[in-house]
DNA sequence: TTGTAGGCGTTATCAC
DNA sequence: GTGATAACGCCTACAA
């Protein structure tokens, strides 16, 4: 493996020059900048990391820390951190928690062996201040992916209510007056914005708010199943059902399915997160789509520059089977 | 942040001996390791990676490389390989290359800005001669896991012919005779092997094989759905479709749902893999559970001491609504 | 614009 | 058993 010498050498400057070179210094003679980059590419010269980090005291890492449930958002936001600190010269490393129900083992699991230069937290954490304290005591700067509580770090405003309302406006637009909805677990989150839309849009058709039809999932599978059959039990059933996320959405229609229920014709169903799973199940679901490489790009350059940047984030209704009868399969290559 | 030579001030040893004791050198006397180790914790000293990276010459590293499809057996797979590596204090980065059919860029997405001490590949890349070439090329020791080419580097054999063996005599024993098979894209993997273990249940049970019922996939929806499409518009439809993947089993059934058949009375379905998918759909997936966690294990252990270890994986046949009419739900958590 | 000295926090080598 | 001393490859000063 070269070393900043080797190529300094063979260019016949000294080693100084070349780390000017490799880190983009303009003051650097054309002349001499050309044969320092001949010598780098002659040698397949690449600068190491573990020498950098230790001469700059910076890591050039970003952690990443999510939830272990959750796959398809998990997966984009993984793949969408990754791939915009890579344009940034950084790493990542992510720190997956074990997220069941509320218990999981806070600040201890954040040890980062690489001692990232920043870390990015996903929801749920980005909300427990305990856990983000707990990160703030390490020195380490903190940026909270749709952060909604009053705890430490920078946050990237994430704002589910306006995309919300127009899932919400679309099943009433079908017809629908009965709308249940399968909540988001716990009001001290951002995606609580779900809820919010759901009550503003009935509000504006004029559509009385009955808390029968409101039942809180988990965002797993099975709290969708719980949800509407409970839903569908009530002496005046929801004809759509709007769930917080495209997993609970899937136990919606699964159970409505168990039940003997059609989708759409006597149940519509949408979901929220545009997941892969949302073009598997049959119909395939209404939903919600993320702009998840957006937000990631704004996370990272927060995390990076230590400044969040001024961008908002467009979200995308997308319309398919389980709601307006256009029963086509969504054949597409999911793209991350 | 405390360095070694903090620790051994307070300790008032040399700092020497604070290596020895971090790194569980034996020769150090017990006092002298006591009076070290309360000192390590009064400092909460931890070693600094990129120092040990930049003194040993190695860095503590296993590169790990999936593709970016099928997100649910990558994502297993990047929390095992992770968690397998962090047991022996080593990190993973994980290099997800972009593979749409068969073109993907090869040698060149490898360039790891944190030069790992070996990179464990997992398929389809692992039975890619030209790409495992130019990985050996840069002189990194390679792990296949699931190699069945002739290439560089040690493999981690994994056989599904058994299992798959088996969940075809599963589908002969609910009184199946014409069972179509979503085989496999391309004969060279490790995946070919279920259509090798359908091909022997079926001779064994003295059913004549039937190419006409073989059409192969890609591993994704839309190439359960072609292939099913294809297979109910025979004269002689089959009962019963073994997809080898989970995904291409949720394209067989949205399909039968989408032309009214009833699964599983009118066409059983079956999969391979375990997804979380596989229990969100309706009914739930007959599959096959993938050993993740061993095979990682045994991969990880590989890349660090340069030995396949000697292990034999147990795949898992589980039964689910898909196939034997059992329509329950399945709503454990999903463990990775 | 270019080059030199010193140090970052470890490991490895060799004396004691 | 224990402890100096020299690397490791780069960056930050400062000097020329």
């Amino acid at each position: 493996m070269p070393t900043i010498k080797d190529v300094a050498k063979l260019a016949g400057v000294s080693f100084k020059t070349v780390a000017r070179v490799v880190n983009g210094e303009p003051s650097v003679g054309k002349d001499l900048r050309e044969r320092v980059e001949v010598a780098i590419r002659e040698l397949g010269y690449r600068p190491s990391l573990a020498a950098r980090q230790l001469a700059a005291q910076k890591s050039f890492i970003i952690g990443l820390i999510v939830p272990r449930a959750g796959i398809s958002y998990i997966a984009r936001m993984m793949i969408a951190v990754a791939s915009a600190c890579r344009e940034q010269g950084y790493q990542v490393t992510t720190e997956t928690i074990d997220w069941r129900g509320d218990n999981y083992n806070a600040a201890e699991s954040l040890r980062f062996a690489s001692r990232p230069d920043a870390v990015i937290v996903a929801p749920p954490f980005c909300n427990d201040a305990v856990f983000l304290q707990g990160l703030a005591d390490q020195g380490l700067p903190i940026v909270r992916i749709a952060g909604v509580t009053d705890a430490p770090g920078m946050v990237i405003p994430v704002h589910e209510a306006p995309i919300s309302i127009r899932l919400v406006e679309h099943l009433i637009a079908l017809g629908h007056t009965r709308i249940g909805m399968v909540a988001p677990p716990l009001p001290i989150r951002a995606s609580e914005e779900r809820l919010v839309g759901y009550r503003a849009a009935l509000a504006a058709a004029g559509i009385a708010y009955d808390p029968d039809l409101v039942i809180r999932g988990d965002f797993n599978f099975a709290g969708g199943v719980r949800a509407v059959t409970e839903m569908l039990a009530l002496p005046q059933r929801p004809t759509a059902v709007f769930a917080a996320s495209d997993d609970m959405a899937a136990g919606v229609l699964a159970q409505a399915h168990k039940l003997g229920f059609r989708v759409p014709d006597d149940l519509a169903v949408a979901g929220f997160d545009d997941a892969p799973l949302a073009r598997m199940v049959w119909p395939p679901l209404t939903t919600v789509r993320q702009p998840v490489s957006q937000i990631a790009q704004a996370a990272v350059h927060a995390a990076i520059h230590q400044r969040v940047p001024e961008v908002s984030f467009q979200h995308e209704l997308i319309i398919r089977g389980s709601t307006n009868g256009d029963r086509q399969h969504c054949l597409d290559i999911y793209a991350f």
